[in-house]
DNA sequence: GACTACATTATTGTATACAAGCTTGTGATC
DNA sequence: GATCACAAGCTTGTATACAATAATGTAGTC
């Protein structure tokens, strides 16, 4: 008895918690059982991710978690740097509330990698982008920018990011300190290194995976060199 | 016998050649009847329709064709400032055969609004802003701008735009002007100017329409003052 | 023992059936 | 004649049934 709504969402939440990897599977009767619902239900909410790009089908065969390709990481990158300085260009200068809510959103980062709560500190990293989205720009603009948080969470997770949680805290906070000061330019400078260093991260250990058949090959990749492994058992 | 993204697309075409209207319904079942399918794959369709913002869905009523708000049409175009500029700034000088591109489009439109064709007009003079994007931007930018486009066109026909199609071909024209010319600041400037010059258009006649209700009321406000006109028949 | 043809199984794709709820038409009542 | 109660019909919401196809297991053959 859960709503197609509700059954999208979880799924997205699964996927940024990295409780759904990207490549994972995603059965129709399988999710219909967790959910106690028939599989159109199931269907229906799946073809809506589809539609802002969280999942993918593949005839006859299944649903699956998109894996990006290494371009398609930057593109989502890229149309963010695009978006969310653009949106500081265009802000005029924020209210006190405004400053308010978001100095409240890095304590509570902060506090969450002071806890070592890896699944919130993750989600609350994102959700800064949404909640500036939400503050400075409007609806359609908030959204927009939450599958694409979305989807660079994703991309973290799959060519495994060397970020650091901390400094991206500290980011925010300069983004912060920069528009309460009403320097909306600084804001924006700082905003496009920040997604620039997030997305850097990536660079380097970019090589290391891959698409699902790449992983595949490196794991099946003998683990000494000229003499294969002895099949274990 | 055919295929639910299929559907979506002609859906979606038919908004935008305005024989759907903002408000329109979209009975599940007429729809089925009109492409030969079953009304599961309507739905479908319907559904990421509603994800990309072009449908929505009444309990137990129907399937309309959105009617944005005032506000929300304004938040629309500012999306397009936010996004178009920011891609304009982020965008390298242009290669020669992307301007060539820009060109013939600026062209088609030209003929286009010579020939008094009106539905390849609108179309065209949409689509120029997805081509741009297609040439500077990235796949995720373009399908963003393309729903946005198709959303301002939309309520460019809700508010009865007065904006003139040949003005808009000549900011286009400007625009790719700038571009060959390597001004990307111009091109930034030329690009906000028009998308808000579009907007503008808006803003007069807004009062004049509204939503369902409003239209109902204006409707059947008495066509003489003090005397209702006599019911007819 | 390795390879191939075939049967089996599992999973999606599509259609249909039934339940639930809103809208509207009709008749009774005041 | 106006209002209200009720019923019939239409439309969506959800579940189930069946078809199509890809993956896999198995037996037979060389």
């Amino acid at each position: 008895m859960t709503s197609q709504t509700e059954i999208a969402q979880r799924v997205v939440e699964a996927i940024l918690a990295q409780k759904l990897s990207p490549g994972g599977r995603l059965g129709e009767q399988e999710l219909a059982d967790l959910f106690g619902v028939s599989r159109t239900l199931v269907r229906e909410a799946l073809m809506q991710l589809q539609a802002r790009g969280f999942v993918e089908v593949r005839s006859r065969k299944g649903w699956y978690v998109v894996e990006p390709s290494f371009a398609q990481a930057r593109d989502a990158f890229a149309a963010r740097r695009v978006i969310e300085t653009g949106m500081l260009r265009e802000a005029g200068k924020p209210l006190q509330t405004v400053i308010r809510r978001l100095r409240q959103h890095v304590a509570e980062e902060s506090a969450a990698i002071d806890a070592g709560d890896a699944a919130t500190r993750s989600f609350l990293l994102a959700d800064f982008h949404v909640c500036l989205a939400d503050c400075i720009g409007n609806r359609l603009l908030t959204d927009v920018i939450r599958d694409l948080t979305a989807r660079t969470t994703l991309v973290a997770s799959l060519y495994q990011s060397t970020h650091d949680a901390r400094q991206s805290c500290d980011d925010h906070a300069r983004i912060v300190a920069a528009l309460a000061a009403g320097d909306l330019d600084q804001a924006q400078r700082l905003m496009a290194a920040h997604i620039g260093s997030v997305q850097e991260a990536l660079d380097e250990s970019s090589a290391a995976s891959g698409d699902a058949r790449e992983r595949l090959r490196t794991s099946l990749a003998p683990l000494v060199r000229s003499k294969p492994a002895r099949r274990a058992q």
